[in-house]
RNA sequence: GGGCGAUUAGCUCAGUUGGUUAGAGCGUACGGCUGAUAACCGUAAGGUGAGUGGUUCGAGUCCACUAUCGCCCA
């Protein structure tokens, strides 16, 4: 018992249980007072450093962050971390995108009718609180898992000089051209007059009719059909029939559809030939009660592009077209085509280049345009004028009534209307703004790479940009409208009134001032002359403000710069915010914002499912950093593979609990093996790294610290494992791949330290004496190892990193030095004299000797033989690794074992050690007892107890 | 329905340009230690590589199709 007190035991305050809650705490004020992360931007300015820039994708302020924010903060916090801790100049400037729908239609849930009675204005204001109310608790939350940035100064998309700057942006596009206006189908409440979003619709159920319509084929000699055909030269009617359950948009029809691909049939009964699809003909005869008929041919989609027809009552030639998006689901196989009234429509038409007819004016009612007996007449009322007179002229096949889902206005609930209006558009092929859009994607680095085919894909196939929107909440679009000839004028003077309106008094005053109190007096109309104007009321596509943010942010402010090195943001980005950026920044500057793109999976839960309310299966950051942690919540991104979806359940994040507390307790274990190793030799290890400032040099003789060449050779050989490590993870690091970090860091912990290293060494660190050459070799090893692990940890692990930081230095020190926060020291770089290939190779072969041994030891401790392997006495047979005999005295340590011997032949054989066991080191000795004054002790122990 | 992507042990991940019996850790089972102790060490079990078909002397790796999941679009 006396014996105990001569060895040096394990000795540390910091905590084995983690109480993170706590600490992070503790932690985060302290980064705030002692202003770390200015410190770690501000770190070596002297020296040139090369920037960084990673910039923020602003995310809506609409309630609290969920898993998918925290995950992408996180990553870009690793990112911004380790780049300036590399050596780069690397801030952040966080932003939120506080216009918009979302914040819209959430605040309307909350304010419900009372919306009818306020004022724009009113309205703005109320949005705005509302925005900004979620900033600051979404900053509270990002600020709580330990993200570094700007957090006093974030961007935010209602500031006047981003408003203003995104006003200067658009007139920049008009000026180059590539802005105009044209019609397009939207949600549109006839009874409100107003445009609806999708969001606003309430799909309820409502009678239609349902009416078949025969277009009569102009010229049936047209269609092309085989010779043999009985079709070929038939002069008799045939017709296209058609489907529909909107008569009233019968008259803004243009063009009939058919799939490339679908049969059609040609139909004979009587002497009408009527062309369906083939797979609609059994529904289509039993619908219209054709007892009596005859296929006389049958032909691809494809073959009846471009044959004409006679309109049903309107005097207009309308063509086939082909489009994919026809289904075989009901009607004909046949689709009325009408692009001022759909969607879908629109698209073809934009294929085909048809004309967008429009006849409906905002209040619902038919214009002058259409024939005299529906003119003037509500829409809704035309379906029955509609009906009869193609009854009267034989076009009508069938009518029906039935009920469908149909959108309806949730304000007045009455039923909404697709009607064309004027939109504003930016030309995506004006002066090639498509094709360098192309050519700056391939000169964009993406992460991972098939985000380039993806975004690609996307740009290629894009219709232009429709940046228009009817709502409140947003940037206005900056044109006039000249009273009298009324054309839109928002270049030049124009624009420069607006956006110093804006900049002063941001995008209210545009709503609150009339144009001639904006515009300087005597602004005359370039084009007629006119002097007064009126305003355009709508406001611009949210996604224009954020792709503007390259504009209005890396360009605006001091410390960024353009373009930016990064982009990181979720992959449904590659349609959202990187395309938007990418193309203002084309119109802008013919180039890519970024340098590089990095893309994130989405949450799911275990299963692989997305997370959802309704499936219970949500895990929110809020509760993961109340249960564990921030550093757990942290270090679950890092060990999850971004590239694809990322996995999080109450499982998963237990199992990176007990990881993180393997990596916690392995640092504990090196913390309570050096208390009395001394802080300069700790402060050493991170000099010796940097070699610019490594400084007092002096210190090193005061100190324990072994010399590299001095060192035992199992402490060169865990230094050579710790620099393979430090150039696996600066690798990782640079290519993004923190779930390699995460495991070669965390395998690194598990065995070379826990399982080989620091096992092996305990003898020699708790019996060895004191100031043994033994012990403090160990020591330096252990120091060096311990100053990496936090360094390479930080950029994951920041509270727990700082907090080991900590327990490293006295107070006093910790107080004085600037270098008290591991994010103001620089990341560890391999060092090539560490990385000894035959050593490697030498400590492979004996770690798998020492599997094999320890596979003896197993099975003489099942046979109750031996139970600690200190009992042990290890027989090598020396056949077939003769390099054995070298190390023969490195053995006990490397197997924990009391004795080794080697013998002929292969084989390896267990025995229960020779003499007694020594009561302070617990080896069994035979020179235990040969000490008369310490009789229970081997001579080793001896030896150490006496010099005390 | 279309585009892009993913799928390796219960979980998180490795697997070089196709080349022996597919690796690691966690978890599990069993055992050891009690001088890292709400810790530490060891041994073991566990995989028809999502499925089917193809190319090849040889496929987890290349190709096609199918299934499931995710993002985007309709």
């Amino acid at each position: 018992m006396e014996y105990k007190k001569t060895l040096n035991l394990p000795k540390t305050d910091f905590p084995i249980r983690a109480n993170l809650k706590g600490v992070e705490e503790e932690f985060l004020s302290k980064w705030e007072k002692d202003d770390v992360y200015q410190k770690m931007q501000d770190k070596d300015e002297d020296k040139d450093k090369k920037h960084y820039v990673l910039h923020d994708g602003p995310p809506y302020p609409n309630g609290d962050i969920h898993l998918g924010h925290a995950l992408n903060k996180v990553l870009k916090d690793i990112v911004v971390k380790y780049k300036s801790m590399a050596g780069f100049y690397s801030p952040f400037v966080p932003g939120w995108d506080c216009h918009g729908l979302p914040i819209e239609t959430q605040l309307l849930k909350e304010i419900g009718d009372k919306r009818k009675d306020m004022g724009i204005t009113e309205f703005r204001e109320k949005c705005k609180e509302y925005a900004l109310k979620y900033v600051d608790l979404q900053r509270t939350e990002f600020k709580r898992l330990g993200i570094f940035g700007e957090w006093d100064k974030p961007y935010l998309t209602i500031d006047h000089s981003y408003e203003a700057r995104v006003i200067e942006l658009f007139g920049i596009l008009a000026e180059k051209g590539y802005v105009y206006r044209a019609l397009k189908p939207i949600h549109w409440c006839p009874h409100c007059e107003t445009a609806l979003a999708e969001a606003e619709l309430e799909y309820e159920d409502a009678k239609s009719p349902s009416i078949y319509v025969k277009f009569k084929v102009t010229d049936p000699k047209s269609i092309k059909v085989d010779k043999k055909s009985p079709m070929a030269g038939y002069a008799g009617p045939v017709s296209f029939v058609i489907w529909t359950t909107t008569p009233w948009t019968l008259p803004a029809n243009v063009a009939i559809a058919a799939h490339p691909e679908y049969e059609y049939v040609f139909l004979k009964s009587g002497e009408e030939i009527y062309i369906i699809a083939e797979g609609l003909l059994e529904e289509f005869v039993k619908r219209l009660e054709i007892k009596d008929y005859k296929i006389v041919d049958k032909t691809k989609g494809k073959f009846l592009e471009g044959i004409v027809c006679d309109h049903p009552f309107v005097d207009r030639k309308v063509n086939l077209v082909l489009d994919k998006y026809v289904t075989l689901e009901q009607g004909t196989g046949l689709v009325h085509i009408a692009p001022g009234h759909g969607e879908e429509d629109y698209k073809v038409g934009l294929n085909y280049k048809l004309e967008i007819v429009m006849p409906v004016d905002s209040k619902g009612h038919f214009d002058n345009s259409v024939p005299d007996f529906i003119k003037g007449v509500y829409y809704d009322k035309s379906n029955k004028l509609i009906t009869e007179r193609m009854k009267e002229n034989g076009t009508l096949l069938k009518l029906e009534f039935m009920k469908h889902s149909y959108p309806h206005c949730w304000r007045c609930k009455k039923p909404v209307i697709f009607r064309a209006t004027e939109q504003w558009f930016i030309s995506v092929d004006h002066n090639k703004m498509r094709e360098k859009a192309l050519k700056a994607v391939e000169h964009t680095k993406w992460f991972p790479a098939w985000g380039e085919n993806r975004i690609r894909g996307m740009i290629d196939t894009r219709p232009d940009w429709c940046v228009s929107r009817q709502r409140s909440w947003g940037v206005p679009i900056p044109a006039f409208y000249c009273k009298k000839c009324g054309k839109p004028e928002m270049t030049g003077v124009f624009n420069k009134a607006i956006c110093e309106l804006v900049r002063e008094q941001g995008t209210n005053g545009w709503f609150e001032k009339e144009a001639k109190d904006i515009l300087p007096a005597g602004t005359k109309c370039p084009k007629c002359g006119g002097a007064e104007f009126k305003k355009e009321t709508d406001i611009l596509d949210v996604w224009l403000e954020s792709g503007a943010s390259h504009f209005a942010v890396l360009e605006e402010i001091e410390n960024l710069s353009w373009p930016a090195d990064l982009y990181l943001e979720g992959s449904d980005q590659h349609r959202g915010w990187f395309q938007s950026s990418l193309l203002t920044a084309i119109g802008y500057k013919g180039r890519a914002p970024y340098n590089a793109v990095l893309t994130h999976g989405f949450t799911i839960d275990e299963k692989g499912k997305k997370m959802s309310k309704s499936l219970g299966n949500v895990i929110s950051p809020q509760d993961v950093v109340k249960e564990y942690g921030a550093d757990i919540l942290r270090l679950w991104v890092a060990s999850t593979d971004f590239r694809n979806d990322m996995a999080a359940s109450k499982n998963i994040l237990k199992q990176v609990r007990d990881a993180y507390l393997k990596i916690r307790n392995t640092c504990r274990f090196l913390l309570s093996n050096l208390n009395d190793f001394g802080i300069e030799s700790l402060r050493l290890n991170v000099a010796a790294s940097n070699p610019a400032d490594s400084g007092n040099r002096e210190v090193h003789s005061q100190v324990s610290r072994v010399p590299h060449d001095k060192l035992l050779e199992i402490d060169k050989w865990i230094l050579l494992r710790l620099h393979r490590l430090i150039e696996k993870l600066t690798k990782a690091y640079d290519e993004f791949e923190f779930h390699i970090v995460y495991h070669k860091l965390y395998d690194f912990c598990v065995n070379d330290l826990s399982a080989y290293y620091l096992d092996m060494s305990k003898d020699r660190l708790y019996c060895g004496g004191g100031d043994s050459i033994e012990r403090r070799s160990a020591q330096t090893a252990m120091s060096e190892i311990l100053m990496t692990l936090i360094r390479l940890m930080a950029p994951i692990l920041s509270f727990t990193a700082e907090d080991i930081l900590r327990y490293t230095m006295t107070n006093d020190k910790c107080q004085m030095s600037n270098e008290c926060s591991v994010f103001l020291l620089d990341m560890p770089k391999a060092d090539k004299k560490y990385l000894d290939a035959k050593l490697e190779e030498k400590w492979e072969k004996i770690l798998s000797l020492r599997e094999e041994v320890y596979k003896e030891i197993e099975a003489k401790r099942a046979n109750k033989e031996i139970s600690a392997s200190l009992e042990a006495l290890v027989e090598i047979g020396t056949k077939g690794r003769e390099w054995v005999k070298d190390i023969l005295d490195l053995l006990p340590m490397v197997l924990i074992v009391s004795q080794v011997e080697l013998v002929d032949g292969e084989k390896i054989m267990v025995k229960h050690a020779k003499g007694q066991k020594c009561e302070r080191c617990w080896m069994w000795q035979e020179s235990v007892g040969e000490d008369k004054e310490h009789s229970t002790l081997c001579l080793r122990c001896v030896k150490v107890v006496g010099r005390i």
